[in-house]
DNA sequence: AACATCAGTGAGTGAATGCTCACTTGTAAT
DNA sequence: ATTACAAGTGAGCATTCACTCACTGATGTT
């Protein structure tokens, strides 16, 4: 191999093409030979960063999702009241969508692989989001309620959209819609 | 192999080994021996009822996707106002899913594999939802709006709340909830 | 200049796994 | 009875693919 034929800095050119390849092709499908050459990189590369595909996806996911935790301990200082915090959270996590929409892509359609039950968290962004809920109930901005369903309702309204969009069924960027989203939020947490 | 052992209408037993394995490994990480395993039945016997396990999977999830669809049209039967639909269409969602929740869980879990953006159909939950919506719109029932953003908020509020029932987030039958989910739709579709 | 270390390479390997096929068995039709 | 056919069996095959490793090339460090 000539000299200049060997690449450098691999490691954000494989995470960018696993992060396609991933998404496209689903993470089973997508092979080490498929990422490395759309990384325009050996498959051996990618070794020296990870210790496997598996650890590579895994890796990829926590980044983005621990993004998404901090969103939501960011928002809950934001004020204390219902409306102040859903605009921040949903602000920002448009924000990142836009920005990164690969990553936040990736992330929509690969929860349930890695959230399965056993790895519960105390700061996973559902059980914060939980947490901040009945905050909100006990402080009398929101009207009692089971904080589990509110938070999977609330949350559905925002990963639902993301992955219709994934999907080709909602043209723009995410940030298009945040007031929609944040006043279908803030409906669901008032009515009762 | 003694005559006793050999086992008769294997295909359900496979469907529902097949249901339950893709649930918990996923779709590749179940291999077919340990279908043909849990399902007491030889790995060839699979390949009597269907071309191969992906076809297998796909026709697991077409099976239960199509009773979605199903729903939703008869739903738009009970009654032409808000009210009646919503009610309609959750409290039959909640009665499949408590019926066969296997079925549905392995549905919510595996969508994105199957709804694929090139697989976009008219007859399909989604679009279904979206005319629906549409309809109402036109008919005063629900102010304006973007009607394929407020199917995805809409249904956004069930998958969500399935999918935290699937992680062991909700306890009890689905349909203990569905009173919160049909009142948090209601609420999407009113408050603009 | 010598050395150490980190990063990239890619042919090769072993294990896993989807699927086939020749054979068997039960059932139904003639 | 005989034949036909649908359904079940499981050892074996072919293939794919994640991962290894001996080597090479760059970039400091002493």
């Amino acid at each position: 191999m000539s000299p200049q034929t060997r690449t450098r800095n691999a490691r954000p050119k494989i995470e960018k093409a696993a992060v396609e390849l991933f998404i496209t092709e689903g993470i089973d499908a997508a092979t080490t030979r498929q990422i490395a050459e759309r990384a325009g990189v050996s498959e051996g590369a990618l070794y020296r960063h990870y210790k496997g595909k598996e650890e590579l996806a895994e890796a990829l996911f926590m980044g983005i999702h621990d993004r998404m935790s901090h969103i939501l301990i960011e928002a809950a200082l934001d004020g204390s009241d219902l409306k102040s915090r859903v605009t921040a959270i949903v602000g920002a996590y448009c924000a990142v969508a836009d920005e990164d929409w690969n990553l936040v892509c990736y992330h929509l359609l690969h929860m349930n692989r890695f959230l399965r039950q056993d790895i519960k968290r105390e700061d996973d962004p559902v059980s914060l989001t939980e947490a901040m809920i009945t905050d909100l109930i006990d402080n009398g901005h929101v009207p009692e309620g089971d904080p589990a369903l509110l938070a999977a309702m609330s949350l559905g309204v925002i990963t639902q959209t993301g992955q219709n969009k994934a999907f080709n069924r909602l043209e723009g960027p995410l940030s298009a819609h945040k007031d929609a989203l944040a006043t279908a939020i803030m409906a669901i947490l008032k009515t009762r």
